[in-house]
DNA sequence: TGTACATCAGTGAACGCGCGTTCACTGATGTAC
DNA sequence: TGTACATCAGTGAACGCGCGTTCACTGATGTAC
């Protein structure tokens, strides 16, 4: 019956995870509180360090579902699709905003984080960015067919970070008023107007 | 000689200020303390209370000048150049991103600080924001003569938002080994390729 | 099934640290006459 | 120029708060026989 512990274990290590998400969607990563997680997760405060080494793991918990979803609805918004490639992008971008605007701040705490300092990167980091870029690298090498792969990567990672950057920064002003319609139309333009090398 | 009594609290106020900017470049915004910042002052805890009225304070004045340090640097990029639009833009992404990592703590606080919750935007952000989007602007007015005035402004921030992502996320990942001239890459790549709206 | 024992989840008070800001006090500096 | 007084820069000890983490203790749960 050792089996019923760790159960009782791990259900409460799921109900802190949990109270962490709702408070980090409440108020920020930073509003994170050990004997608030306690209270939500109907334990005591000594009760959190049983299960867990640290806070830090709980947000990186968290961290990790949130990359989940928000790579999930990346994919999902071209699963069933016969849009073409530019219009893949436009609809990945835009399913990007979506998720970033309506869980902004599960999505912010995905940056906030600076990396634990001792094992370098987490896996389900790497591997759920390796997963949203490869979708992004399938229609960019549809649009440019001619491209190798050290390139693709490369642009890939440029389309990324490019659309990362407006809505970054287009929801950061959102508060002064830019409504959410023009993220949407910047990325449009950017995206449209992607096309073959120019001359310099 | 109430004058001279002005002048030293205005010379308190610098050093405090030039202390304040030499610990964020060396530990970044978040390892600013009061404590420290007197003794490299030279003045006692309390002294800072009469010249300032919070270090957030301080550390507003300190990213009011790199971020004019910042937009000198990117006019400076195109002041001489007789190079074509897109080589403008060019030189101006490279020179931000070369801020940025030569100065990447204190080009990080500018995007650190919350904004001040009270009056919505300081006076020095939004002219230094205004006078770095007119720069961007020009040459992608010359780029795309035919634009008007509205989508060039969406445009402008469009362009910015992107670059600076870029910049980010390729700052962030060069822990990881990611060298700077990839990230200059990325960036000519996406310029290099911004051209008349394709077909979606 | 029953009993003695060991383990370890669970508890919450207390520790320890960091740090911004205040405050009562002092002494230098400037002013009035 | 000299004297009395007022102001306010300057001081640093103390306040106050927040909070992660530990620790000695307890009692429930599982195990051995």
């Amino acid at each position: 019956m050792t089996g019923k512990v760790a159960k009782r274990r791990a259900d409460l290590k799921q109900r802190l995870i949990e109270a962490a998400e709702a408070q980090i969607v409440r108020g920020g990563m930073a509003s994170v509180k050990a004997r608030d997680l306690a209270t939500a997760a109907g334990c005591s405060l000594g009760a959190i360090y049983n299960v867990v080494d640290d806070l830090q793991d709980l947000i990186l918990e968290v961290n990790g579902r949130t990359f989940l979803k928000l790579g999930q609805k990346v994919e999902d918004s071209v699963a069933e699709t016969d849009a073409s490639p530019r219009g893949r992008l436009i609809l990945m971008s835009n399913a990007y905003l979506d998720f970033a605007a309506e869980n902004a701040n599960l999505w912010r705490a995905l940056f906030d984080v600076r990396m634990p300092a001792d094992g370098p990167v987490p896996d389900w980091y790497l591997s759920a960015l390796g997963k949203l870029f490869a979708n992004i690298r399938a229609p960019l090498g549809d649009l440019f067919p001619e491209m190798d792969d050290q390139p693709l990567e490369l642009m890939t990672r440029a389309m990324f970070s490019s659309v990362h950057g407006i809505v970054l920064l287009g929801l950061e002003n959102r508060i002064s008023g830019v409504p959410q319609d023009n993220i949407r139309q910047m990325i449009a333009q950017v995206l449209s107007r992607i096309g073959p090398e120019e001359k310099i």
